[in-house]
RNA sequence: UCGGGGGUGGUGUAAUCGGCAACACACGAGGUUCUGGCCCUCGCAUUGGGGGUUCGAGUCCUCCCCCCCGAGCCA
């Protein structure tokens, strides 16, 4: 990590630089603000961070650290009151430096502004730039007219600066209720943007806040705050979604007349969309509420912490977010792209280990009684003289249900009556019996004969064996609970429809409760991640601790070719 | 309808004085293989529409169409 505690993967030269970065590369090489780039990611403390989230972080670390004593603030933009909690600001802080961030001392909080925010409010009020306005909400409203009409000035705009002054105090003091009164920027009524009509600046709140308690009475409008925090943190591009363009002119000014210390300015890209999910914490919140989920770290949810909990590397995450590029139309990125750069990295680094999700028993029957091979099987297999660990190989196995079929369709090279297959790195078998349930018809046992002359798997003679199947030895197994997750909806926009619980995908979570694991799988530590080989990548969940078995995520699924080619035919 | 911002393949980005539309994903075809994984090869868009300038336009001019954001004492 470098001194700024941007950009864990820098190193690599970009293709071509994104419109944000031919800006700051341009105001480096022109001097602007001395030579730096101040960056800050301000998220509220009202919900937890997303992969949406997570493409500003990546932003704006990576432009700060084009810069050599460029930096990237952490500020908690916590204006309101009502919905900011400590948890929220925990959780982030969690979030942000397990993506790998490190944003040093520069943890802010527009809080801690309030004095002096409250200080340029009174310089705005004293230039007659300000004034407080008693009308009702509902008066305010309807006075600031709507897209074809003008809006009409408050009976209360023309108030003397001394009575501002003393009115604003009495806010602040607590002496009028919520709604009585609030502080107004003093613009424009008829300007064509509505947003200049005379913006709010203080409003009253009781209502007690995280971090500053009942000591204040009002607080700042977003619009107020977060171009003058920017300022005080001296933070020179100021990097927000496609939403807030509307509010720069606002944002500007509030620069231009409160005369902060520095003068930032605000650039706009548009946000993450992602295919098969929702990025909207108003929704996000409604999935943990309505207890469609299990909770904001819930695997399914795209949430840092779900994707935590889920198994995918932050490594992956970082490298999505600059894949997607960032520009300013709208967009959905395919999650299909999400699931390639996370198998990428997964099947770089991740160990490989066998496990039995469905269980179907398999006899050797020329195996020798009580006879038990320790095989050295590699972690990765591209790596065969590497690290390896022991699997024991006996008589009786699991395999795959999945991998048998009775009456197999064509190109199919698993097991079948009188098929040969190979067992991983064990033997070839070939299957004669198929031992059925008298009552259901269901495929009880298979039986069938190995070839002496194969242990490892290797064939003797060089005879092309199709099928290589994982398996398990029965007597070694060791049960464990593996959870299959899947696309959280089944529209790729579900943002987009009335009723987005309405697209809620049935089947996003399978939980199995008796799947067969390798002896070497069965101490593994929460968060650790292995391959279970032919089926996907897996990370141990924490709930082990709780249910005293091994608990495995299914990050996601390896590409299966075969799928494909089944469903065509 | 007023103000602000956008339209390049199925998806997301790129094309830096106007000079062969590039990369990745997805999809399709094939090869390789002790994971039907990984890997390799090949295929897949004339840039929202019409006019104009030019030897040459995704890039410039012009008219039109479509999409997104904005009327919280939220951020």
């Amino acid at each position: 990590m470098s001194e700024n505690g941007a950009s864990p993967d820098a190193g690599e030269a970009p293709a071509s630089y994104n419109f944000l970065q031919e800006i700051v590369a341009a105001d480096v090489a022109a001097g602007s603000h001395g030579g730096r780039v101040v960056t800050r990611f301000p998220p509220e403390p009202n919900g937890y961070l997303h992969i949406g989230h997570a493409k500003s972080i990546v932003l704006n670390f990576g432009l700060a650290a084009m810069s050599p004593h460029g930096h990237c603030n952490l500020r908690f933009d916590d204006t309101n009151p009502e919905t900011e909690e400590t948890e929220f600001v925990e959780a982030i802080e969690d979030d942000v430096r397990w993506l790998g961030y490190d944003w040093g001392d520069a943890e802010y909080y527009a809080s801690d502004y309030f004095e002096r925010l409250y200080a340029f409010a009174v310089a705005l009020v004293e230039k007659g730039l300000a004034y407080v306005d008693s009308q009702s909400p509902e008066d305010i409203r309807e006075n600031r007219g709507d897209f074809h009409r003008p809006g009409s000035d408050s009976p209360y705009r023309d108030r003397s600066v001394s009575e501002n002054l003393d009115l604003l105090a009495r806010m602040r003091a607590g002496d009028f209720d919520e709604g009585d009164c609030v502080l107004r920027a003093r613009i424009d009524m008829a300007h064509p943007d509505v947003l200049m009509r005379d913006p709010l600046i203080y409003r009253i709140r009781k209502a007690p806040h995280h971090r500053t308690g009942t000591a204040w009475a009002i607080y700042p409008m977003y619009d107020f705050a977060h171009p003058l925090s920017d300022a005080i943190e001296g933070v020179t591009h100021s990097v927000c979604t496609l939403e807030f363009q509307n509010n720069r002119a606002l944002y500007d000014w509030f620069v231009a007349n409160c005369e902060p210390p520095a003068e930032p300015h605000q650039y706009e890209f548009a946000r993450l969309d992602l295919s098969y999910t929702v990025l909207s914490k108003r929704k996000l919140q409604q999935l943990v509420a309505g207890g469609h989920v299990d909770g904001w770290d819930d695997p399914r949810m795209p949430t840092l912490a779900g994707l935590r909990r889920r198994g995918v590397p932050p490594a992956a995450i970082r490298e999505f977010c600059e894949t997607i590029g960032v520009a300013k139309r709208d967009n959905l990125v395919d999650v299909a792209l999400l699931e390639h750069v996370v198998r990428d990295h997964l099947n770089a680094d991740t160990p490989r280990m066998m496990a039995v999700l469905r269980p179907l028993r398999v006899v050797i029957e020329n195996w020798d009684d009580g006879r038990v091979e320790l095989l050295r099987c590699p972690l990765d297999p591209d790596d065969p003289d590497g690290a390896a660990r022991d699997v024991p190989l006996s008589g009786v196995l699991y395999v795959e249900r999945d991998d048998f079929a009775a009456d197999p369709p064509k190109k199919w090279f698993r097991l079948a009556p009188g098929r040969e297959v190979r067992f991983r790195y064990a033997c070839l078998f070939t299957c004669t019996d198929v031992v059925t349930d008298p009552g259901t018809g269901e495929v009880v046992e298979l039986r069938g004969t190995w070839d002496p002359e194969s242990l490892g798997g290797a064939a003797p003679d060089g005879r092309r064996v199709r099928g290589t199947l994982h398996w398990v030895s029965a007597a070694h197994a060791v049960d464990a609970e593996v959870r299959l997750y899947d696309r959280l909806f089944t529209t790729a926009d579900p943002g987009a429809a009335d009723d987005f619980l309405a697209h809620l995908n049935p089947e996003s979570l399978e939980t199995i409760h008796a799947a067969k694991l390798e002896p070497a799988l069965a101490t593994t530590n929460a968060g650790e991640r292995v391959q279970f080989e032919r089926l996907g990548y897996f990370c141990a969940d924490p709930d082990r601790d709780r249910l005293d078995r091994p608990v495995f995520n299914r990050t996601i699924g390896l590409r299966d070719t075969w799928a494909k080619i089944a469903t065509k035919s």
